[in-house]
DNA sequence: GCTGGCAATATCGTCTGACGATTTCGGTTG
DNA sequence: CAACCGAAATCGTCAGACGATATTGCCAGC
């Protein structure tokens, strides 16, 4: 038995096949190794892969039927990302986060979502267009009764995404997709309806050019997902 | 005459030939990559490269000697981190920053410092081990005097990186690094005494375990970095 | 003379195969 | 049973190749 068995606390290892490895419609026209990380990102949305377990480059090679610079070029994607970490001669794995480092996570998300929220509602204030995080919002709220499923969180992340571009800060843009990651297994516990509730007050405070309001609502509803994680596990 | 002259706006392509392509004595001890990585880095720092400027695959390899593998490598590393970006079929260009996001980026900067000045305080205050984080700010002490020069960045980049291991938040930890880069060419001409009596107020404040003042004095560090910056060429 | 189209070139994205370096695992020995 | 040692697994890097895409320079036509 090569490279397998209880590597890990959790005796996570590899999983047993690739999830999806030739994506449907809309994952096309795009890079190998960008259509590799994203099936990686999906994965781990549907629990194919779990914290902890191994990427190894054979096996993703096979699996995903592309060669080792691909492999390697996606794991480093992957590593700036905060998905994976690599270890020198050990290959990576998916990112562990435990409770303490849920909360930092969020911490620098509560921050930095605020921002972009304060700064959004500061360009609404002065014209900008508000079509493409309206259609965000539209769409994410079309889950508002579904279960918390991959395409669920695909929506928020294209509501954050909105948020973002909205604010027009670069580095925001930049930086905010790697912070989402962290929340795609995380806050599956947190009420629903509690959630739009919380969605709608940025969404709102946004589309009414009101940054302080904006901000302050951003904040409070990742204060309100760290709460909920600190209770469920911390 | 081949990829040249004139590619950008300011005119600016590639460099006549390496920064040191070998190091001298601390940078070494690591991988092929890493090491291309901070030869790049130094030669932001030397002026070697400047913004706008191309990197091109094979003039890396020629130039450091090192395999178009390590090569493709070290450039997505530097586009996580923010100093390059990379085109698609177009290479990778030292990233070029407007005023205004120089600007956006310290305004993240303030919040993510702000954060770590507030938590390593915190730290300190539960007894947390100080040695690190004195170390730091007596080396970056010693540059009170000097030029800005490739050692006092690098001083300086360690104390900032001493205050983010000091507050134990692993997500800042992840991601100050790449902040920090985007002052590597600005604030030149901050001035030096007043910014060195930022520097001694922050640290008075995380060693004295004072969150509030901590985290105040970080801010407003930064907004006076953001300020010399906009009146320079804003 | 200038503009549009086309071929040549430069560069990138990916593939294949290989070798040494390092870690990890399993069996042997004292 | 612990320490040691060799084999396997895996990673880091190198070399060379091919098609895909962008850029460039040239030529014809207006």
């Amino acid at each position: 038995m090569p490279r397998s068995a209880a590597a890990t606390p959790t005796g996570v290892d590899r999983a047993p096949s690739a999830p999806s490895a030739a994506d449907s419609p809309p994952v096309a026209a795009c890079s190998a190794s960008t259509k590799l990380v994203r099936a990686v990102l999906r994965g781990l949305y549907e629990g194919v892969y779990v914290p902890g377990q191994r990427l190894v480059e054979p096996d993703l090679m096979a699996q995903y039927g592309v060669s080792r610079s691909t492999v390697r070029e996606s794991i480093k994607r992957l590593e700036a990302d905060g998905v994976v970490e690599v270890l020198p001669y050990r290959g990576a794995q998916i990112r562990r986060l435990s409770s303490q480092e849920a909360r930092d996570a969020l911490a620098v998300v509560e921050l930095c979502v605020g921002l972009a929220a304060r700064q959004a509602a500061e360009r609404i204030a002065d014209g900008a267009d508000r079509t493409a995080f309206e259609d965000a919002w539209t769409h994410l709220q079309g889950f508002q009764s579904a279960d918390e499923s991959f395409e669920f969180v695909r929506a928020r992340n294209r509501f954050y995404q909105a948020i973002t571009r909205l604010s027009q800060n670069r580095e925001l843009m930049r930086i905010v997709p790697s912070l989402q990651v962290h929340m795609i297994r995380r806050s599956y516990k947190v009420a629903g309806p509690a959630r739009f509730a919380s969605y709608k007050a940025m969404t709102d405070a946004i589309l009414a050019g009101q940054p302080a309001a904006a901000e302050d609502a951003a904040r409070a509803h990742m204060r309100n997902i760290a709460a909920a994680i600190a209770a469920e596990d911390g």
